[in-house]
Order: structure tokens, then C-alpha cells, then sequence
DNA sequence: ACACATTTGTACTCCGTGCGAACAAAAGAA
DNA sequence: TTCTTTTGTTCGCACGGAGTACAAATGTGT
């Protein structure tokens, strides 16, 4: 007779202390190669006896190499330890119209890189992307691939890794992941734009991984991730994040989510080059790239609409710092290349008015690279080195 | 869970495991006294021999004691283990003109509580709280007692435990912890109401500890206490949560913090008691109590004043809802007497063009034993039963 | 040239921990 | 009485980190 049901909670067997230091070793050697593995134990605060059990491990499984020597004043010459570069993953960074598809290794060093165009139509669309993966996987056979990480603009559930919410991509991504797993026989994981940057800020921006931080993705609309306590903040089903779905105005113009006055309605590409139309009343709409040059140039309607954006982005950057109070958000999206003019009007919204310590906020340091390189953190952040 | 994660935990020794399971059980038992070491082996998957071990350890360290012998259809009676009912918590549940004090056990169970007058003035309000402390303690003699949890209307910083921003107390809080533990020998934790009902949700509610959950209480101002990914979300110096002072009607009243049409401005007990105010034309401002009384009664003017009020917690509840995408989102305080009446608005605004699936929102169960309990939690929360 | 200091990386012992099997204990059923 | 079932304990085993000792490697001082 059972009283009680079988809810298996999270217990820890005589191996988990091996799990997690074997963890923290490699995320070391990841980020501070090359390593010796004396620095490991002083830095980690490991044994050094310890330390070779978990190296002599990682090298025998083929994720570290040992490389170059060292050189010291006195003493024993210190061998360097250093990532697999014959390990990689392909990194994808999808956009509607383009993707751009890389090889990196497992430190996030991209090795190359294309962009491909992206044909209408959904079976063509996923053809060309998967014909160009085979292409590179056939072009790097002297390298063993981990898996595909995949920025997409969407949300995913995280568990199921199917594509919930994606207005932009108009081709069947929900069968992404099942179908380009099949066409290449590599596992295949999948985060919204803004997940994926938060978690390359987190992985390859030096932090120490404990800090608070929101990214705040700007382009057709506006997604969040929100790093805290060490994990992204997903939500019920993964949908958390969603502040630009917030409304900030609330006799907005109506939204495509079917509320008005969202915040990506008032602060997004889209809304600037509404705003630019309004000023030239002109009826055909330009790009957001195009607008940006002007305003650049220092086209007096260009900056108007670029102002009105960035004002209604501070506005809704003010509210994620009073709801959350992270250390820093990061702004990724085209709009960064033209911060210096704009992001002073962004942050003085943010800190209008400001009760406490306002976070910090900055531009991604390069957005395009940082979608392609959160690929890692995708592909070996939940279980890839599989149970042994 | 994540691999490669960056975990808080640093390194892990041989000793982690034992920690970390010591904790399960110790969950287990606490939650589902009385158990048997047989259930807690099936519930748990650990070995009947590993539980055996730490129900030992627990027991001599006097967490837990035997209880009374089961009796099933055939074999040998399991001996039920049972939290220690003379280990006990002081809960303090502080508002702004009273205090309430409880005494209770480590599974929360509320042995004795009393209700004190805080005088206005700072070493008296301090003094009297401390007085009926020392009588409680003297009171209960046979009980060893673990610590002080301390609920309150502000938002403390978790590390220094230090009150940071808490408009509605007027004595010295900044010092209460130092002070209190002077004054009474016992090790003091604090924090904001809202996350104290969120850890009591967590802790007693039932859950498995796993699902996102957000609290709302709306009191004089609007607390939110947001529990995530296995935590509370506290945000850079513990200032997370502060929903209650995002802006939700750009051109309403201002708000203490200096803003204007903060969410706490249009929604909290005060701001219903202004409605009302409005409506009567009356210089003589009513309690809130009273308020609620009106409304339950049909007065007009009084479920006029709390429609709106409702309204505007509904409109600030849907934003969390977008923003965090929480499983649950729990409302506490006064307003939950009446939710029969008015609980639906506030659901239909949350629901309003809402284009995914909108959270469960419920009153909590009751808000005073859960405030109370948290002390437990607080107490027992962090590290308390970890380094020996 | 040679002893010594210094540093790295490995070998080995010790202890803590969970696992699994065996076993004792307890109680009802045949 | 004997068998069955269930609980709780004991014991041997393997794994893993800590700490110490030691070999290896390299520069410095005499």
C-alpha cells in the first residue's frame, strides 16, 4: 500500500559532488584557457590531486586537450590546458528574411560564418538552411559536432523545445527542431533571441555567473530574457519575458497581441519607421536601417522619430528596472549603433524619477556575434555531457 | 538542470551529498509528518539504509523525534518520525500601528499568538515588541527556540539584512535586527511581507517547491514577492518586486516615490479609501476596514469605490502576468474578505486581451497564518540547518 | 658543477557518503 | 508452528574529495 505518490524529488548520490566539480572545472578552463591545473586548484579552491582526477576525465571524454607549456620564474614548467578545438557546434541565428549559420568551438570562438537567404515558402525555407548545414558539416569533417543551438525570434517551450509564439516567422518552426534533427542526426536546441543573448552575456561576458540582468532585444518587436539567481526566468511553459507585451500606453495603438499600446508598439523598429511616415507623410515606408542612417546624417525627421523611439524604450526599461532590480539590462538590436546619439535619451527615461539605484544599462557589445555564440550555451547547457 | 550552469554553489566535497539530502528529508518529514523512514525512502528514492543514517543524525541533532507506531495489514509497524514539537520560531508579523506575535513549530504550526500595540515613538515601539518576546520565551520555557522571522511592510537586503525602503514605519527599523538579537539572544531574519507569503506558498502550500508563483499584497501600498526557478527573485541589494510602484496610468496621481500613477497609487486599500472619499464628498477619510464593511453591505458609492480599485489591480496583476508568465499569482491582504465580490473584475482585467494562457489567480488561503509562518522559512530558509 | 628552493603534477591513504544485499525484527496468515 | 510481508539495521563495496608525500622540472646561489 502506497500513502504517498512517487514524486521523485531532486536527491544527490556519492557522485554528485564529481558532477558538479567536473562543472565547474570545465566552465573554468572554458572561460580562463589557457589553464594550468594548478591555477584550477587555486582558483577553484580544489586539491590539486583533485583537479587531475577531473582533467585526466575531461581529457579522456575529449573535451579539454593539454597544450603549450608554461613558463615560470622558478619551479616546474605549468601545461596549459585548453578546449577541444576539434569539438564544435553549429550556431544559428534566424531572422525572417536571413540566417546566419556558424561553426564554433565549445569556447564560443566562432570559426566561420555565412549568411544565407532564406527563400519564402516553409518547406523550401528549411531546405536551404538544412542543404547549408550539411555543406558545412561535409566542409569540416575533421571536426565532431555536439549539436545545433538555435536564436530564434519566438518563444520556445523549453521542455518540449517547440516554437510557441512566433509571429514573425511566417514557415512551420514548430517541427523545427524534430525535422532538422533528423536531416542532420545532431541534437538540435532552440531559445528566443533575448534568452539567447542573456545567456551568452552570462556565459562569455566575464561575469561571474550570480549577477542579475535583463536583456531587452529590439528589433521588429521587443522580447526580454531575464537572467536571475543563476538560471533564466522562463515561466509557466516558457513564456515569461514578455515585456514588450506590456502596456505602456494605455490609448496605444492596438497591438497584433490584441491589446493596444504595447510597449513594442511605441518602441520598437517598426514603431520608429511608423513614426518617420507620420513626419514626411509619406506612404511608402522605409527601412529601419535606412532611417537610421539618416538620423545618423542628422535628417531632422529621422532624429524626431528615433527620439520618440528611444523615449518610449526608456519608458519600458524604467519598468523592468522597478520590477526587477537587476545589476544591468543590455540592449541588443539595431538600435545600438546609433547609441551614442540615443542611448543618453533612453537612459534619462529609465531614470526619471527613479526611487533607487537605477541599474545599469548598455548596448549589447556586439549582438550578432552574441546571438551565435549563446548556440553554446544552448547545446551544452542542459545535459549535454550526458550521463556516463 | 543545467550542466554548465554557473552554479552558486562553489565546489562540492564528499560532504555535499549528505547536505543536500539531509535537507529532503528533512523537508519530507516536515511536510508530511507523520512518515514512516519506510515512505520517506519510496517519496525520496534514496535507500531504506541512507534514511536509517540521517533520520539518525537528525534525531540526535534533535530536529526530529520518534512518534507513535503505524500498523499495516501485514509486516512489521513502522515507527512514525515527527518534527521535534519543543524545538519552536518567534513570528513577527509587524504592521505599522500593531504587531503580531506568534510562537510556532518548524512544520509552521502556530502554537500561541497575541496581538501587541506598537506606541508611537522609536524605542518605544521597539521596547514593547521586545518585552512581549521575553514574556513569550519566559512563557514557554520547555520549547527551545531557533530564531526570530520577522515579516514586514519594506524591502531589506537579504545579505545584510538591513531595511532599505520602508515609507510606512517610522521608527528605526534600520537597526531592528541588531537590536532585537541584543535584546533577546536569538538570531533575527526579516523580509519584505509579500516575499515572506510567497516563501509560506512555497513552504506550505503544498507545491513541490518546482512551479513560478508571483504574491501580490495589496495593502497600504502593493508589495509583489516573486518566487522563481526554486527561489525567491530578490534583485540587485534586494529591491526585486517593486511592481507596486510601476507606472500604470502615465497621467494619474503622484506617488510618494516621486513618480506619478504608480500601480500602488490606483490600486491599494488607500486608493480605494480615496475613491470613496470622491464619491461622498466627504473631508472625513474612512478606514479601509470600514470601507469593506460598506461594500459587503451594497452600499453604492462603497462598491463603486472598490470596483475601480479592483479594476486597477486587475490592470497592474495583468502586467506581471505578461511580464513573468507565473503559474500562480496569490493575492494577499484585506481586499481577499471580500473577493466573492469583486475577486472576478479583478480577474476579467487580468484576462483582458490576454493572447496566451493567463495564470491561476486566487486570494490566499489566509494571509495572517501565512505572514506568521514565513517565519519558519526565513528562519530555517537559508543555511540554517547546513554547516554544523 | 652541485646543492637547494620552488613549483607542478601524481600517487596513496583516509574518511565521508550512498548503494545494494543480507539480516534481524515484528506482525499477520495459513 | 511455519510462511509471508514489511520495517529498519548492518555490512561490504565503490566513489570522491582532502591532505600528505613524492617525483619531476627548473631556476638560483655558492
Amino acid at each position: 500500500m502506497q500513502r504517498f505518490s512517487f514524486n521523485r524529488t531532486q536527491t544527490a548520490s556519492n557522485k554528485t559532488p564529481r558532477r558538479i566539480n567536473r562543472n565547474l572545472i570545465f566552465n573554468l578552463i572554458r572561460t580562463k584557457q589557457p589553464i594550468s591545473r594548478a591555477d584550477l586548484s587555486r582558483v577553484s579552491g580544489l586539491q590539486r590531486s583533485t583537479i587531475s582526477l577531473i582533467v585526466e576525465d575531461l581529457i579522456e571524454e575529449g573535451w579539454i586537450v593539454e597544450g603549450a607549456v608554461g613558463h615560470l620564474p622558478r619551479g616546474r614548467r605549468p601545461t596549459f590546458l585548453e578546449i577541444n578545438s576539434k569539438r564544435a557546434i553549429i550556431a544559428l541565428d534566424i531572422h525572417p528574411a536571413q540566417t546566419t549559420i556558424a561553426v564554433t568551438d565549445l569556447a564560443g570562438k566562432i570559426v566561420t560564418q555565412q549568411v544565407v537567404m532564406v527563400p519564402d515558402g516553409a518547406t523550401k525555407a528549411l531546405n536551404a538552411i538544412v542543404n547549408a548545414i550539411r555543406k558545412l558539416l561535409a566542409a569540416h569533417e575533421d571536426l565532431s559536432f555536439d549539436g545545433i543551438g538555435i536564436s530564434l525570434p519566438g518563444r520556445a517551450d523549453v521542455h518540449l523545445q517547440k516554437l510557441i509564439f512566433a509571429p514573425n516567422l511566417n514557415w512551420p518552426v514548430l517541427s523545427l527542431k524534430s525535422k532538422m534533427e533528423r536531416a542532420t542526426g545532431l541534437r538540435v536546441k532552440m531559445d528566443n533571441v533575448a534568452n539567447a543573448c542573456a545567456l551568452s552575456e552570462v556565459w562569455f561576458g566575464g561575469s561571474d555567473g550570480l549577477h542579475d540582468l535583463v536583456v531587452v532585444n529590439v528589433a521588429e518587436g521587443i522580447g526580454t530574457g531575464i537572467f536571475a539567481n543563476g538560471q533564466l526566468l522562463r515561466g509557466e511553459s516558457g513564456l515569461a519575458g514578455e515585456f514588450g507585451h506590456v502596456q505602456i500606453a494605455p490609448d496605444g495603438p492596438p497591438c497584433a497581441c490584441g491589446s493596444q499600446g504595447c510597449w513594442e508598439v511605441v518602441a520598437s523598429n517598426r514603431a520608429a519607421v511608423g513614426y518617420y511616415g507620420e513626419l514626411v507623410k509619406s506612404a511608402v515606408p522605409i527601412t529601419f536601417e535606412a532611417l537610421l542612417k539618416l538620423a545618423q546624417s542628422g535628417d531632422a525627421f529621422a532624429v524626431q522619430a528615433m527620439t520618440k523611439m528611444a523615449e518610449n524604450l526608456g519608458r519600458g526599461i524604467r519598468l523592468i528596472a522597478v520590477a526587477l532590480a537587476p545589476k544591468e539590462i543590455v540592449v541588443v538590436g539595431d538600435i545600438t549603433t546609433v547609441w551614442h546619439q540615443f542611448g543618453s535619451i533612453v537612459e534619462a527615461h529609465m531614470k526619471k524619477n527613479a526611487f533607487t539605484k537605477p541599474p545599469l544599462l548598455r548596448p549589447a557589445y556586439d549582438g550578432n556575434t552574441a546571438r551565435l555564440r549563446s548556440a553554446v550555451a544552448l547545446v551544452l547547457g542542459d545535459d549535454a555531457m550526458g550521463e556516463k
